[in-house]
DNA sequence: ATATAGTTTAAACATTTGATTAAAACATTT
DNA sequence: AAATGTTTTAATCAAATGTTTAAACTATAT
């Protein structure tokens, strides 16, 4: 037992950057194994085969890219604070992990039917809290009318795309690393401002 | 010359269909001979290798991904008009290719370098029209003061990302073909709304 | 130190992959 | 009909891929 979780995470690791970079049908099992620098065999003794290591991967990403969302819908705050809290949430993850969101959708285009039970379980649930809350401020005249669907459409949009389409954004505006980051937090401002702008009906002079 | 370019538009078409479903990597040259129905080697009798044939398929859906928004931000409209055209014709474009975003996206993403050069020249040049259209009704007064990149973001933010999503936004919601059309119509209204309603200062009353 | 269990290695395996070849089938011109 | 150039086919190639094997190495317990 010398190195065991060591070399096993050695592998994650590898196998983590470069399926995040190629995807799993561009991605070699000699490409992880030369990315870790370890033996290529290693890979199928500690996980039993590509498809059994990308899917423990995969399903790492999935949850960075549902857990953020889900624990501030959860959180016990008012409605504008959540939906602000999402986005600056969102933000801040894929900031930090640039190509998570490209790859999460991508794979799961390639591969619906395996992985979309995944997420079903653990999104509808959760989501009915923000549901509630959300039809209580309608209810109440607060906020326009909208289905849920919508709203959270509406979020992952705005924030997810500009990170998807970094490369272009980037070369199309002849933007560095430095640039996009100011881009990108000029961006969080705005799309925050339009959307409490849009679903929140301003208190009227009575 | 019998069925020349007959047989040259059946491969592209197999090479569209296959490329757009499973990528550069996931694609074989036995799939899209075999959806062809023609003998592999014809491929690189007509094309000459799976990487130019593949550059052909690209550059096409970059063409249909970028020439209608090229084509509407040339129009001479006012910029209201502008944005409503736009919106509108990216959700007619989406909806007929769901696939093309998340194909265009992925491979620029997995390809940086070589393609970016493509974008460039086309995109650049274009927009100066719709910048200084934009510039002028800030002026005015009758637009918010944003950057053009912000909103060419907004823009494609909205319409892209519910066709990015598809698969998960229809297992989440238990959508079938029809519900997400349906779901995506009201979803183009609302997001058409809400960025007029943020761009365009309302008139006030004097 | 020796045996045992766990870990790592180099080499090889069978398939699959993109690509090529040389011959056959076809159409067109003479 | 013969000749010619074009298109299509089956068979094959070399390289790459995921995976397996059997031996070597390491650490620990007896």
């Amino acid at each position: 037992m010398l190195s065991v979780s060591s070399t096993e995470e050695k592998i994650k690791e590898a196998a983590r950057k470069i399926f995040l970079q190629k995807g799993f049908e561009g991605a070699t099992t000699r490409d992880i194994s030369r990315e870790a620098g370890l033996n290529c065999a290693l890979m199928n003794y500690y996980f039993r085969s590509k498809e059994k290591l990308f899917a423990s991967v995969f399903e790492e990403m999935l949850h960075l890219f549902f857990q953020g969302m889900i624990t501030v819908l959860n959180k016990p705050i008012s409605l504008k604070e959540k939906i602000i809290e999402l986005i600056d949430h969102d933000f801040q993850t894929f900031k930090r992990n640039p190509s998570l969101c490209i790859f999460v959708l991508n794979e799961l285009h390639r591969n619906p039917d395996q992985l979309i039970n995944i997420i079903q379980s653990a999104k509808t649930q959760t989501a009915l809290l923000f549901e509630l809350q959300l039809k209580e401020a309608i209810d109440k005249g607060v906020v326009r009318p909208v289905k849920m669907q919508h709203v959270l459409s509406l979020l992952l949009s705005n924030t997810q795309f500009i990170f998807l389409g970094k490369a272009i954004t980037m070369s199309t505006w002849q933007m560095d690393e430095e640039a996009f980051d100011t881009y990108a937090e000029d961006h969080k401002q705005l799309i925050t401002q339009m959307i409490i702008n849009f679903l929140f009906i301003p208190e009227t002079a009575s």
